[in-house]
DNA sequence: CCAAAAGTGTTCGTGCTACACCCATGT
DNA sequence: ACATGGGTGTAGCACGAACACTTTTGG
């Protein structure tokens, strides 16, 4: 066929919450070009491979997360013709929303991978490519998420509390929720929390009741940030 | 670089509403594969032009529609291996909402064009590659958008009266809205519409304010569908 | 007992729904 | 006059914000 081909790859932006921040998993380059500087992980789409294979696959091999424990959807694609200095490249961009984890291990091509707060890596000027303008999206992309989704949920442990999801949404958004309140609309929301009948103290004070991850796709009605 | 290189593809799925139903713009395909079935329109990006730029392009040739009047929006990538029988082909999906425009002129490799409503289209069996599923994709982001941001308007002629916007809503949601409550909501809302003081009775009865699309870029608080 | 955090009850404001009602035009 | 749709007023309800208050643990 006549036409132009292009090198296609996958970048992901794989948030998570730890230390009190919203943070980014980056990889330190090992070659050219932007070789040192941090950037997302990502590769190559290869022959016959799916996109979203191809993102649960780097996602693997760079930093040794299981598919189960995560949610991924795609991002956005990144196609301008300058993006990467040495040839065309389109990039699919994956979001991907983690539990905190252990500082993964690093990948073939990659000299060394950290969890970085979004904060610093959107302030400085250290990402390769575009991939700034890809990470502003994805943490905006989560922002809104958890206003029409449960999927603040994926970023805490297998059981949590209610507490330790407000932490979460107050980390994200950047903003202080009434716990009870908070409280409130998520256990009365329909299939967003399932109670597994266990407590903890490890909060402090009363035990709270221990939850799994609801079926809940979306949240009707959602969980609006500032009321205007 | 040793890495795949793919054809990379900008598919359109352009929305109206006429006659009463949601309409999605296809073309008869004039080669092969798929020859004589309709497909969205779209086409290969070409060395050194972006994404969006790919899309406006297509648009233009394909529909003649002119940028200024539509507005446009990365929809999603879809790159399974198989999805084109030709080649690997890894397409960028956009969605554009239009107001009624007349029937436009067929481009280049496109034997014909017409509107067709969406809900034959998803029905039918007719749609070529994976473009089916494109459209459904871009049918369920219209109608999100329509509930948190104005984009409604964008569906409507330059001037337009509220009822008009409402038929808007209506159709696209397929449910009835309030006259009354819609009225007071899209006026009552900041930088939503932007009254021109000129009046009409084009839809009969009482003369009705015509309005322009405001400049708010997102909807607070949004205009949900079914109270659940 | 006290501190700390979980969880409940209650009040108040706001926005949506439903519908009664009036307004301004064409025929 | 009357039909038709534009537009306003208002009562009732649902839900979120704010916060007083009770519950249950650890120290």
């Amino acid at each position: 066929m006549e036409c132009p081909k292009f090198a296609v790859s996958v970048d992901l932006v794989v948030l998570t919450v730890r230390d009190e921040a919203l943070c980014a998993l980056v990889v330190r380059r090992g070659v050219e070009p932007y070789r040192g500087a941090w950037a997302l992980p990502g590769g190559f789409v290869l022959d016959d491979e799916g996109l979203e294979e191809a993102a649960a696959r780097e996602l693997a091999e760079e930093t040794g997360i299981r598919p189960g424990s995560v949610h991924v959807e795609q991002l956005a694609t990144y196609g301008s013709p300058g993006r990467d200095p040495r040839t065309r490249v389109v990039t699919v961009a994956y979001l991907a929303l983690a539990p905190d984890l252990p500082v993964p291990a690093a990948g073939s091509d990659a000299a060394d991978a950290r969890w970085c707060p979004v904060e610093a890596l959107l302030a400085g000027d250290e990402l390769a490519f575009d991939h700034a303008a890809i990470l502003r999206d994805g943490v905006e992309r989560a922002r809104s998420k958890l206003e029409y989704s449960p999927l603040g949920a994926a970023f805490c442990a297998e059981e949590f509390t209610v507490a330790e999801l407000r932490r979460v949404y107050e980390i994200v958004w950047g903003a202080r929720l009434d716990p009870r309140n908070f409280h409130r609309k998520v256990t009365k929301t329909e299939a967003f929390l399932e109670p597994t009948g266990a407590t903890t103290t490890r909060d402090g004070g009363r035990p709270a009741q221990l939850f799994r991850r609801g079926s809940a796709e979306h949240l009707h009605p959602p969980l609006l940030r500032r009321t205007t």
